[in-house]
DNA sequence: GGAAACGTTGCGTCAACCGAAACACATTCT
DNA sequence: AGAATGTGTTTCGGTTGACGCAACGTTTCC
């Protein structure tokens, strides 16, 4: 509780408590001044001046007349701008969205963070039970299609460094490297990665590599869905579909192309 | 032009310039610590630890070995929770309201939906004469407005992935892909879309595109009424209404600058 | 190989920010 | 009803924390 900021080299303190507040309102969707004052450690006036300062900026909103506060839409327009500029997401979004229709599932697009899978893009398919938004979030490499493809394109020595360790997160989750070894290589062999239950009792995932001209897997694109509704047939019929979007997404950034 | 921030009743000056920063950093794409320093108007080394503040959360990044900063993923991440809550009906709700008050007519909000326009929500209009309740229905893409918006999103090969053949309803519905393709162009062009009895005879439509921070058309808003009392002029005065409430639900999921 | 640019760091000063208390308004308990 | 607690908001003086300056270590570019 409290402090979730580590020791900075320099830091604004106003800053700092600011930012956190955005942080807190990410994790709770909704607060008062007051719970955000009790959050912070400070006093209610402090967090009202700050919240007004993010407020003004359109970061934070509030909720009717004068309620609560959560993130504004000046959250949204700095996540354009920053995923404007990654060509990766610029390619690949209208190719997800093509994907997304067509199945009807929801399609994401991640790249590699240290030791996680980053979610930089999400499409929504069309189906009103739709899978919460991961995009910004730190997902496990070894309980996720997309982490598969991902590792699939380091090395032994790479993928060790980046896993010491194989948490579980169900009866599913691969836990010894031996059988991740395994998995990745078939991954590489096949050229695309299906998780069930892996992540989530329920939750089901096809991913294929995304490559930059020089060939390296640069991002995965994944189509995820309820296990219900992405049963062995279905899978079967929406790998090709899920490789060739990742491949045209390839192609345009110039892998194949001599 | 340095300060983009107006007067505020209560505003923390460093809190107030570091999200200055996240602006300008939205706007330049990258930028130095000397360069953002001169736009704020402040010293190197304030701009500095200001930025440094920001790169703690993860909200700033430096590309390369010390280097120009740019926005980090601890954008996406404020992002993804803001969209978990935000909802193009919800948004759009007390906006359609209005409109629908100021024009008597009835407003509609579509979405994609496979090869059909589906309709999410309506308001009607306070004229006792109102088309029946579109809510939920599938509805032929080439010839409605909402329809055209919708299509004009998309490229050319989707476009007739999606419109294997154009049924005819009345007499003015478009029924070649020349006149189609022409239509949508206008539409790209104009930014609205008119259908004059083209699905029912009698049924008037204006509609004008919603996006989302991305810039992609993710839903159409639109006022329909029979077409006697929505003649040409009338047509004309209403179009400018129907895109600003367009608009405004577009900026409120986050599309455009400032 | 100098010079100008960059990002980064210590330091002393001062004003900007913080916290306490009071305010207006709403809701709830007695 | 009226008191009592809750909320977000405002005012105001004291002090801390943020600012500007200047110097440093690199890199880059004449």
């Amino acid at each position: 509780m409290g402090n979730a900021s580590s020791e900075s080299p320099a830091s604004v303190q106003s800053v700092d408590r600011a930012l956190t507040i955005l942080g807190i309102l990410a994790r709770l969707g909704e607060a008062g001044v007051t719970e955000i004052a009790r959050e912070l450690g400070v006093h209610k006036s402090t967090a009202f001046r700050l919240v007004a300062t993010l407020e003004s900026h359109g970061m934070v909103e509030q909720n009717e007349e004068r309620g609560k506060y959560r993130l504004g839409v000046g959250v949204l327009r700095l996540a354009g701008a920053t995923t404007a500029r990654l060509d990766v997401v610029q390619e690949a979004r209208p190719i997800c969205r093509k994907l997304a229709a067509d199945s009807g599932e929801t399609v994401n697009i991640a790249v590699l963070s240290d030791r996680s899978a980053l979610y930089l893009d999400q499409v929504a398919g069309q189906s009103a039970l739709q899978s919460h938004n991961w995009v910004g979030q730190h997902i496990p490499l070894h309980a996720t299609s997309n982490g598969k493809v991902l590792l699939s394109g380091l090395s032994a020595d790479e993928i060790d460094n980046r896993l010491p360790r194989l948490p579980s997160y169900t009866s599913e989750t691969v836990t010894t490297k031996a059988r991740l070894r395994r998995d990745l290589a078939e991954v590489r062999e096949q050229g695309y990665a299906v998780a069930v239950d892996e992540l989530e009792i329920g939750l089901t995932a096809i991913a294929a590599p995304i490559r930059n001209a020089h060939g390296d897997v640069i991002a995965s694109l994944s189509v995820s869905g309820p296990t219900f509704r992405l049963g062995e047939a279905r899978v079967k019929e929406l790998v090709p579909v899920v490789q060739d979007a990742a491949d045209e997404v390839s192609r345009r950034l110039g892998y194949g192309t001599s």
